[in-house]
DNA sequence: GTTGAGCGTT
């Protein structure tokens, strides 16, 4: 029992794509059990008041059912439930349909308020002119999988240089908006257009795990909530102090299991969400001397916690938003020149520590290709010191302290600390780090994603 | 036929 629990493997484990209407961009990824079926409780676990499931069929276009026995829906054939988006069904009374969300029917959405979290359309500024649909859906791809992409052209047919992509999931999202990218030899810029500023809500992807007992370590934790999705960031404060922090990639599935209990070696842990309760005083690694005079956004005064701090989502909005591409407020704060340590710590502590590599694996640092190049100093101040063989020599400053350091790291290990705290390499000059967009990059598991422990 | 900051006929 504990046995087989602490051997998943969600490599064992299908995963099928269910959304709660016929968008894939609302679409979560959920574990059906090893015999193939999917219990109607894990469904409900996702999407509330659900029934059932149905699907377009690729080939007659009409929608089919899941046959629903014992609790368990079968995958509709041998090959089991294939790349199908799946759609829930729900009592009538509890249909709703994606005109619900309107403003007018606000009863509606009292539910399930995440909804609005999904993918919103990311612009793409600054596109090769030889770009067209094709090329542009096969680079983001990598990303995950691009449910459209639009060129803008004008009345004569000519393309203007940027469009509008959207990904099936939040979380390919997220790994588009990450990190820079270059197409065809130009930087582009992709970002949350700004039609859609406000719209995309600021959802930690942390939670809160109450009344942990000692004997659960963060692997224990890692291993039953991945389950629900994948897991991007564990902490749990030694010593022991009853609690602990578990971040997903998909703030999705972190927001659907706050207030909610689970079992864990046979104790009953609360999920909850890991705002902080209180303010806390600054920590000993955030301290004025280290970082003052850096604004984080004008009117706020500073981040809620320090790396050793547990939870914080507030404070760092903007400073989410500008290294999500998006821009709150129309351009970057006048003073960004943030240490990555903070802005590393600070995306953990907003819960969007949840950045991974890619597919390919090799975001982040290892990725660096140097400054954009082009004459569009927004983003980069070019009389900086960001020379075209890439980034300051501090960055990679401590050997395995540095973007490369602690090699690859199997991808999502425990939080070994170290990595990003070299605040000091970060403090000086104007702008190296300017916010607004794409500059930066995801770094490796083992740099963003962890949290320091001391 | 050129160009390079921007924000979209659903």
């Amino acid at each position: 029992m504990a046995k087989s629990s602490s051997n998943f493997n969600e490599d064992l484990f299908e995963y099928l794509k269910v959304s709660e209407d016929e968008y894939e961009s609302n679409a979560v990824e959920i574990p059906c059990e090893l015999d193939g079926t999917l219990l109607l409780s894990t469904l409900v676990a996702q999407f509330p008041g659900a029934s059932g499931l149905k699907y377009r069929h690729p080939e007659s276009k009409s929608v089919r059912g899941i046959r629903l026995s014992d609790g368990k829906l079968h995958p509709p054939g041998e090959a089991g439930w294939g790349k199908h988006l799946y759609v829930c069904v729900f009592p009538k009374e509890n249909k709703r349909k994606m005109e619900d969300v309107s403003p007018e029917n606000s009863a509606a959405k009292t539910k399930r308020l995440e909804k609005k979290l999904t993918c919103s359309d990311l612009i793409c500024l600054g596109l090769p002119w030889k770009s067209t649909e094709d090329s542009i859906k096969q680079y983001f791809e990598q990303f995950g999988e691009v449910v459209m992409v639009q060129l803008k052209r004008d009345k004569n047919g000519s393309f203007k240089g940027f469009g509008f992509i959207r990904f099936a999931t939040y979380a390919s999202q997220m790994r588009a908006l990450a990190q820079r990218h270059n197409i065809d030899g130009r930087w582009v810029d992709v970002r949350i257009p700004n039609s859609k500023e406000g719209v995309v809500p600021q959802m930690p992807c942390k939670v809160f795990v109450g009344r942990c007992t000692e004997d659960m370590t963060a692997d224990d934790l890692r291993e039953y909530f991945s389950k629900f999705g994948e897991v991007t960031d564990v902490f749990v404060p030694r010593p022991f102090r009853a609690f602990g922090f578990v971040t997903f990639l998909d703030p999705e599935v972190a927001q659907s299991l706050c207030g909610e209990d689970h079992v864990i070696k046979g104790a009953s842990v609360s999920v909850s969400s890991a705002a902080p309760k209180i303010k806390s005083k600054s920590n000993q690694n955030w301290k004025e001397e280290s970082y003052g005079n850096n604004n984080w956004d004008g009117n706020r005064s500073g981040p809620s916690g320090g790396p050793n701090n547990n939870g914080g989502n507030s404070n760092i909005d903007s400073l989410n938003m500008q290294n999500l591409g998006i821009n709150p407020n129309g351009g970057p704060p006048a003073n960004f020149n943030l240490p990555i340590s903070l802005v590393a710590a600070a995306l953990n502590q907003a819960g969007w520590g949840g950045f991974l590599g890619g597919p390919s694996g090799n975001q982040g640092p290892n990725n660096w290709q140097g400054p954009p190049q082009g004459s569009s100093g927004k983003n980069w101040n070019s009389n900086q010191n960001w020379g075209q063989n890439g980034p300051p020599a501090s960055w990679n400053q401590g050997g395995s302290q540095g973007w490369n350091g602690g090699g690859s790291g199997g991808g999502s290990g425990g939080g070994k600390g170290g990595n990003w705290n070299q605040g000091n390499n970060w403090s000086n000059g104007q702008g190296g780090w300017n916010g607004n967009g794409s500059g930066g990059g995801s770094g490796p598991n083992s740099g963003w994603n962890n949290k320091p422990l001391t």
